[in-house]
RNA sequence: GGCGGAGUAGCUCAGCUGGUUAGAGCAGCGGAAUCAUAAUCCGCGUGUCGGGGGUUCAAGUCCCUCCUCCGCUACCA
């Protein structure tokens, strides 16, 4: 039996169309499930769409439009952005849906039963921004939400229920210390750790129903629906059919990946949820950082800097983003990004060191060697260095790999590859098919060279699995070891090649 | 205000517990080669390592201080 493993992503608000934030997540996502795959694991991955809160409601009316329409509109949108960015989730989430409404009720009837949440008068101030109530130390001076300045906040009084935090507070902390993976990078460890430093007040769950109507009724509250993170949470168990029994070696090996942004929810009332409901708390939460343009400005509309990835893969392809966030994400701090960067990282790397060095190899070897892939004679010291450097630095991609480790992981494939086009140069196949006691040396010289880009392109799958695919057929090679690890030799001597085409054509 | 992160070549960044002439990639300049996506290979960097002070035989690397930027958080209002 294969192991189980569970990468979810955040279900997304559609209120705004997707951008940059939503297509990395879900790629690292993607990315990282490729890996377990390759691994030999077994692998569920959720992304999708929050479809409920006050937002979406008023989204709709701002557009006139019925709100099932505009939420079908916008979840397919999503939905088609994901499936152009190649991330193979297994589950689109929608929260409309029946079961997941049905467990969200349950969920929140298992923690009421027991006396978990009670009912309280609460007045205070709201920011429909963040569908959160805020303390007034929380406003700006001029009394507004910091985090949504143009809106307005409400005054509210009414009445709601509250999920009792505190007492879980402790638990929770003690699980950090005795987990550290639970949280990672440090960094937002140490501020989850903070935020866990002073009491907790009480979580408001529910939102009467004469103001919001989106969401998902309390079971024991008809006047009642459930405050949208409540509710988006629990789709993290409802994907894998919690409450049903199979649920729960999925749910044992679950990583959650997260922009910092959204580490409140996810690390605090998120595992005070599941406490609160009696269940195991996830495996691993992996945050990230966000994307900001170049020199660290923040991306806007009147700067001109938003990198909107549905033009990114109109005009370079999907891998040429797929390749850059990957290659630049870096773990705790913000990223720089710009269609330039994008443009160039895929023109030097992708374009120069490997596209071209493939197109080289295979071009020379179709025309000297009668279509075919020639085979090799005896392998001199040389041959054996650049073979075992491949080797090297694809190995950690047959290993299980971590959110942070993405971007070494590809540092060492482009090393790997100017080393690749150094042993070309040095050994000079154009050179050596010139005579005929040289000719051997030649066939090995082209044969080693294919052989390693297509380890390379094995690695690569997993990050740019499009291209890699192309390339692997370019190359004739055989279906990949399972479990994958670097191995050489699978090409075949003296066997036809595919069809040659370039595989990362350049641009401007 | 507190805590944390950052400020290193034109750009993006490495530089761990202090130690040879401060590095890489990209961009730029010169050359070689022509198998290839004008790609590749070789050569070329006098940077006040944010400012100032200090400790040390020796500091980008430790201490103090100041400046700028970012994140979390608090409070005054």
């Amino acid at each position: 039996m294969s192991m189980k493993s569970y990468i979810t992503t955040p279900i997304y608000y559609v209120n705004g169309s997707p951008h940059i934030g939503h297509a990395f997540t879900s790629i690292m996502a993607d990315i990282l499930k490729r890996n377990r795959m390759a691994l030999g694991h077994e692998l569920k991955l959720s992304t999708g769409v929050d479809e409920h809160g006050q937002k979406n409601q008023e989204a709709a009316a701002d557009l006139g439009m019925p709100i099932d329409d505009f939420l079908a509109m916008r979840c397919k949108e999503f939905q088609g952005v994901f499936d152009k960015l190649d991330v193979a989730y297994d589950y689109f989430v929608r929260t409309s849906r029946e079961g997941h409404k049905q467990a969200v009720a349950g969920m929140e009837q298992a923690i009421f039963d027991r006396d978990l949440i009670i009912k309280k008068n609460y007045t205070g101030t709201y920011c429909k921004g963040c569908e959160e109530f805020k303390k007034e130390s929380d406003l700006t001076e001029e009394g507004q939400c910091p985090l949504h300045p143009t809106m307005k906040v409400e005054q509210t009084d009414e009445t709601n229920y509250f999920l009792k935090m505190e007492p879980f507070r402790e638990r929770l902390l003690q699980h950090i210390a005795d987990n550290p993976d639970f949280v990672q990078p440090e960094a937002f460890r140490n501020e989850l750790k903070q935020m866990l430093s002073e009491p907790l007040d009480d979580l408001c769950i529910s939102r009467p129903k004469t103001r919001v109507t989106l969401g998902v009724e309390l079971p024991f509250d008809t006047d009642f629906v459930t405050y949208v993170w409540f509710d988006a949470l629990a789709n993290y168990l409802t994907n894998i059919d919690w409450p049903d029994e199979g649920y729960a070696p999925w749910w044992a090996e679950c990583e959650h990946l997260i922009g910092k942004d959204i580490l409140k929810p996810h690390g605090v009332y998120w595992p005070i949820m599941l406490m609160a409901a009696g269940l195991p708390l996830p495996k691993k939460l992996s945050v990230h950082s966000h994307w900001v343009g170049a020199g660290g400005m923040k991306m806007s509309k009147s700067i001109g800097n938003v990198v909107d990835p549905m033009e990114v893969i109109a005009e370079l392809g999907v891998d040429a983003l797929r390749w850059y966030l990957a290659r630049h994400m870096r773990a705790d701090s913000d990223s720089q990004i710009s269609v330039d960067f994008i443009k160039q990282t895929y023109n030097t790397e992708l374009g120069n060191k490997i596209g071209n060095l493939l197109s080289r190899a295979a071009k020379f070897s179709k025309a000297r060697f009668d279509g075919k892939l020639p085979a090799p004679g005896a392998l001199t010291e040389a041959d054996e260095a650049i073979r075992k450097s491949v080797i090297a630095a694809t190995e950690g991609l047959g290993g299980w790999i971590s959110l942070a480790e993405i971007p070494a992981r590809m540092q060492s494939i482009i090393t790997v590859a100017d080393e690749m086009n150094n042993y070309f140069a040095e050994q000079a196949p154009w050179e050596l098919i010139k005579n005929d006691d040289t000719r051997e040396r030649c066939q090995t010289v082209i044969y080693v060279t294919l052989d390693c880009l297509r380890v390379v392109m094995e690695a690569l799958t997993q990050v740019i699995p499009g291209s890699a695919g192309r390339a692997l057929t370019m190359l004739n090679a055989p279906d990949a070891v399972h479990p994958w690890k670097p191995e050489l030799d699978r090409l075949q001597g003296d066997s036809d090649l595919g069809e040659i085409e370039t595989l990362f054509p350049r641009v401007q």
